[in-house]
Order: C-alpha cells, then structure tokens, then sequence
DNA sequence: CATATAGTTAACCTTTACGTTAAGGTTAGC
DNA sequence: GCTAACCTTAACGTAAAGGTTAACTATATG
C-alpha cells in the first residue's frame, strides 16, 4: 500500500493518522459523524486530499479548545447535500459569523488566563521563599 | 437559607452555582477531584470564601479552553498539605511554567482558527453569490 | 415552632469520543 | 500471488463530567 511515489495530494488512512498523530478509528469516526467524507478507491478504500487533510487539522485544532465534535461540525457546515443549499449556507455563515466572534473573546480570556497563572506563580515564589526561610504561616492558600 | 445579610465573602453552595452558571453537582464534583476545599458550617454545610470563588471561576477558565478537570488541578496545584510542601510547590511551578508557555502558542494557535474560518467564511459566501447567480458547478468543497 | 427551602451523601444513569477485539472479506503494491 | 494494509459491522469497554433521584438533615423565616 506504501504509495510509492503518488502525488503528494493523496494520502491513505494511516499515512494521515500517522501524520496527524491521531488512530484511523477517529479518522473513521469523524466520518461517521459527517466532519469528511473522503473519496474512495474503486475498491472501496478511502483516500483523502488536501482539503480533507485541512479539515482534519481544522477538526483537531477545534478540539484542542474543547469544542465538541457536534459543535466542529456546525462551525464548519457539515458537508450535507440534501438541505437546499442556499439556506445551508447561509446558515453556515451565520455560525461562522458567530464562532468567529466567540474566538475573539476566547483569545482575550486567554489572555486573562495567562495572567492569572502569572499571578499564582508569583504567589508561589513568594510562598516558596517563605517556607525556605522556615517562617511558617497559616491559611495554606494565600 | 436566604442569607439576609451576612457579609459578601461567604457563599453558599447553590448561591455560587447561580452566580457562576453551573449546577451545585458540578461544584461538588470539582471538590471531590481535590481542586477546591471549602468549610464547612456546624450542621456540615459547605460555605465558599472569595479565595474559593475565584479558584472556581479558574476553573471555569480553565474548562472553557477544554483542559481537563485533572489538568486543571495540576495547573493550579492540588491543595492537598500531606506532601511535602517544598517539593509541592516546585511542581506547581514548574507545571505552571509549561502552563504558561502553552498558553502563548494557544493564542497563536486561535489566530490560526480565527483565520481558518475567516477562509471558510469567504468560500461560503463567493459559493453564495454562485448559487445565487445560478451556476453550478462541481464537487461540492472548493 | 412549623415548614418551606436548601444542603448532605450515595448510588445509579448518560453522553462523548473514542479504543479494542472479532470475524471475515477486499485490495494494492512488490 | 503473497501479504500488509485496507474495508465493514457489531459489540463491548472506558474515562470524564456531570445529571438525576432518593432519603435524610439543616436552617431561615412567617
């Protein structure tokens, strides 16, 4: 199956998986749920392109901000066909529209977060040099 | 249970779970993972400090960018006193130094998103003015 | 003081996102 | 033509993060 020397847009199963550091069981469920949908081979065996690659590590990067599968799958307009089309999209795009915003707030609260960390590390160090200096105090958290 | 008048900087559980939009379960859950430790009354009521809200709305940071309850918990130091404090301590900030440090490439990695679906966004709506100008045309995910 | 409202523990239920194994069949590449 | 890699269905398992219910206790207020 090694592909010896196929375009570079054309990657079976595991070569993405590999590659992506993620099992084919969850390529295959990504499917299942509607995220891709793959070309197959006459024989029937999946192969996917750039885009499809793309979409994965759009699905993983979602889901490395916890998004739900579910969720991914509105954000990024589930590749059904059978809805009429150009309320599909719209509605898409009204999602997007959405997300997009929501990301924003996501980035500066973040960005709090980043802060707050800051903040207990000091905290930390303080306590740190306290406790090296045997001056021992109550309360465990301040 | 009212608490007619008591000073601001103590919380009953239901009053938290209110404030902070989650269930009173939720809070105790987080409490049977070791990530806050409240008071409790005379009758064994839980009561919260100011110290405990914030360390829940921590968490409640922490969640919305899909960390993991245990991750929370190392990220802000278990406040278990039994292990030997110096040592505690220096894991937490380390662990927090690494923290940190994801955080940025996490801002990074949102812009990325951000972007992503600004791309999406502007396929969606030339695929749009397609639809709507009535040419068709094929596969679906360009 | 009665009672409505809030809190307690404990046990069981659910959903999401896969992992694992089974069984049996197909295909691609050397 | 062999064999590793693929396919399907189907079922079962599991960990995380709670929801739900039950049976009981505490407390604030009319």
């Amino acid at each position: 199956m090694r592909p010896s020397s196929l375009p570079t847009n054309r990657f079976t199963i595991s070569q993405l998986a590999l590659e992506l550091g993620i099992s084919t069981r969850s390529i295959r469920y990504y499917e299942e749920k509607g995220l891709i949908s793959p070309r197959r081979t006459r024989g029937n065996q999946r192969f996917y392109g750039k885009r499809d690659r793309a979409r994965l590590k759009l699905i993983l990067r979602g889901k490395r901000f916890g998004y739900s599968l579910d969720n991914i799958a509105e954000m990024i307009g589930h590749t059904e066909v059978d809805m009429e089309e150009r309320e599909q999209i719209r509605k898409s795009l009204q999602y997007g529209e959405k997300k997009l915003a929501e990301i924003y707030t996501r980035i500066e609260e973040l960005q709090k977060l980043a802060w707050e960390l800051t903040g207990l590390k000091e905290k930390l160090v303080r306590r740190l040099e306290e406790v090296e200096n045997g001056s021992a105090d109550r309360d465990g958290f301040t």
